[in-house]
DNA sequence: GACCTATCCTAGGTACCTTAGGTTAAAACC
DNA sequence: GGTTTTAACCTAAGGTACCTAGGATAGGTC
């Protein structure tokens, strides 16, 4: 019986892909091991259990969505930072709906404050509101906003939340000119 | 043994409760069972399943829900109704974690048809956007906008998503203050 | 009091998570 | 090259949960 080579991060990364494909929710250690071939209980060898292996996918999920964040606000500022943000967030969020469920899952605090993803994803949201030139807490209530209507949008739209007859793409659109109207406006509010 | 006296609606409610206390998530047939004294066998002769309780509790989550909604919405526009219904929705979704989170749950296209509650949470909505005279399809976009940010914020309050040092309430506030403004001035964003 | 219905039961199958302890492939060492 | 050590992967087994099949019986009806 020949050995199959696994590590905790081929792991990982085959389960943010079954996430993708069937689901966070349905992310079980059955259809990994079956993945590789390889008995459930051999994955214990390398991962401390399922909510270890959930928990490693959500904190690749968050460093992967950094980077995707990091490089849609490089170099702009103003309306075309917050556009660009913008659409690679719900990008993120309906192209990999495993990973993006996988933010949402909770980490322990000391490993998360020990990934650098989740502090790289608020850093790009203060980045990106730098241009609008907003003072302490009025930034943090921005960032609140941003990300709740962001979030809200996304979720709604991958749990099927939306049925109106009427495009996605367009009410978001709408949705972003409005947040940029209102971080514009936002000391006459 | 005497009999205990089950109904799917006293099951379907009793589960509701259980959701608030413990999480959708973790809803199981067995937990339910337990609290009446029954075997989760049982429990098959008043519901087809897992998830057809889960269902129910979709449902029954839907029409209380409206049912706050549609009050927090009587008799007011403008301003006044989008903070009651705001303050209604977030009061909803903190108040009743379970609840809400079942709000988000699947349902059957035919029976979702045949309840009443989302088809009222919907004309809450739109009740709630007469007051900003907005033509379609504006009203849509309006009402995905306000749904997205409500539930965003909701949702990541719940989860644990925000983690400055920054008043929820306040931040809240600003949020919806900032609705209201943007949809004021809807025609010229 | 006998009968019927439907409630609740036991028994058992599947799937998944998890632990304990054994084998052996593959690397490390002499 | 042969021996030792490490650890990858295994089998076995226990726990929990969902679900089905079929039996016992409480509570109402006649």
């Amino acid at each position: 019986m020949p050995r199959v080579g696994l590590t905790r991060d081929a792991l990982i990364s085959a389960a943010a892909d079954v996430a993708d494909e069937i689901g966070f929710e349905h992310l079980t250690l059955a259809v990994l091991a079956k993945r590789f071939g390889v008995r459930d209980a051999s994955l214990y060898t390398h991962v401390r259990g399922l909510s270890d292996l959930m928990e490693g996918v959500a904190l690749l999920a968050h460093d992967e969505w950094a980077e995707v964040l990091g490089q849609a606000v490089a170099g702009r500022s103003g309306h075309a930072a917050l556009t660009a943000f913008a659409d690679a967030y719900r990008a993120f969020a309906t192209g990999h709906p495993g990973r993006y469920a996988a933010t949402r899952y909770p980490i322990a605090p000391e490993r998360l404050a020990a990934s650098q993803g989740v502090a790289r994803i608020i850093e790009a949201c203060y980045a990106l509101l730098r241009g609008y030139d907003l003072p302490e807490p009025d930034a943090t209530d921005a960032v609140r906003l941003l990300r709740s209507t962001f979030h809200g949008f996304s979720d709604l739209e991958a749990t099927g939340g939306f049925t109106a007859d009427r495009s996605l793409d367009a009410s978001w659109r709408r949705a972003v000119d409005a947040l940029h109207h209102t971080l514009t406006e936002w000391s006459r509010i």
